[in-house]
DNA sequence: AGAATCGGATAATGAACGTTATCGAAATAG
DNA sequence: CTATTTCGATAACGTTCATTATCCGATTCT
């Protein structure tokens, strides 16, 4: 094995490690003797592969949000209609938090670190940017395909569907049993049906 | 100063130095040693009057917690009409996040560290539920002040609100500038037009 | 009876302890 | 010989504990 080819594989087996270990405690419960450990290596291999605790955490949750992102906005995509679109990523969301509460817990936990931190501010806006970009563009390809209107900026709507899948996200955290199923698919239901009205004379004009 | 008074003086100070810590470096940031120093005493007499580190910030949000959600409420409750009462709360609560964005950052690390912990999540579900519950209660007034029914249980949109509400001010922590100010005003005024309906055959009936 | 004093308890101190993240010099592998 | 990993040292942190200072209630003395 080549020296970049081990150094490679050292630094993913670490980030494993870290995944698990980070999962199970939160960052700052985690401890770098117990990532190393687990990855099979000294903490000094760790400061060698990465500048410390705060990065290797920062490396990872860069790696994991991409990861959702990408997940969420396949599932948003593979539906029918925007009714549909809105139910399933809702869906997909309720379900998210129940299979991976930890990762989830760790986003909360990036994020709050990263506020903090003039360094990793920017980066976590621009997580939520992402986030708020992909969501956009899904509304927008609902308008465009079913020949609707917004009372509300794309953007301004995109932004508040996040917010509230990060609020029920921490409500369900906290008491997984005050947060029904359906209810994000209800309310983002209705926001829609608010939000929208049929276009006025474009194209073919199908009710009305 | 008799001796009772005297302990809970000691506590105010240390509560108050708290407050001030906590909000500058957060939870896991503030070390016991300034927090004691800035109150003006030592490690030592922290630990005489709470059970550590851990105690004295779940003592102190729990207060902080009680003062903000009795302001909400009173914002809401000054105004006249329902749609009012929506943007007068949404208004409260997006100038309470330029204000103290110190406060709100701690809740979070309050709700991330309370989530881990068994001892503390029942606590933190509590808060939610608390808010819940006074949120559930304004809309139960204003539907039947103003004669409306709901498309949704009350329980349940005053979770999604109180859900967007905690989004919104994750956003704009991380980037203040992505928030417009009358945001969360609008989404709500929409959600409560579309989750909302004149109630059929009541009392004085106003227009139809 | 009123004032002074004593004893037990309580509050606060500050030094000590174990644990943690971090770093640099040595050792080892490519 | 260079790059990577190891090992030991260091400083900071939360926490504990023996010690000191302080207060309150009861007892004693005038």
């Amino acid at each position: 094995m080549t020296r970049e080819q081990s150094r490679a594989h050292t630094r993913e087996r670490l980030l494993a490690a870290a995944r698990s270990v980070f999962a199970r405690h939160g960052f700052h419960g985690a401890s770098v003797d117990e990532i190393a450990a687990q990855a099979g290596f000294s903490t000094g291999a760790l400061y060698s592969n990465f500048d410390g605790k705060e990065d290797l955490f920062l490396v990872l949750m860069e790696r994991e949000i991409d990861e959702h992102a990408r997940e969420i906005a396949q599932a948003v995509r593979a539906r029918a209609s925007i009714a549909e679109r809105a139910t399933g990523g809702a869906r997909q969301w309720m379900t998210m938090i129940d299979r991976e509460p930890d990762l989830l817990l760790l986003f909360m936990e990036f994020w709050a670190y990263g506020v903090r931190d003039p360094q990793v501010r920017p980066k976590v806006a621009e997580r939520f940017a992402q986030m708020r970009r992909v969501i956009t563009q899904l509304i927008a390809d609902g308008v465009r395909e079913f020949e609707l209107e917004l009372e509300l900026p794309a953007e301004q709507l995109a932004l508040a569907i996040d917010a509230l899948a990060d609020g029920i996200a921490r409500q369900k955290l906290a008491d997984p049993q005050a947060v029904p199923d359906e209810l994000m698919g209800n309310v983002l239901a209705l926001l829609f049906s608010a939000a929208t009205r049929p276009a006025a004379g474009t194209g073919t004009r199908s009710a009305r």
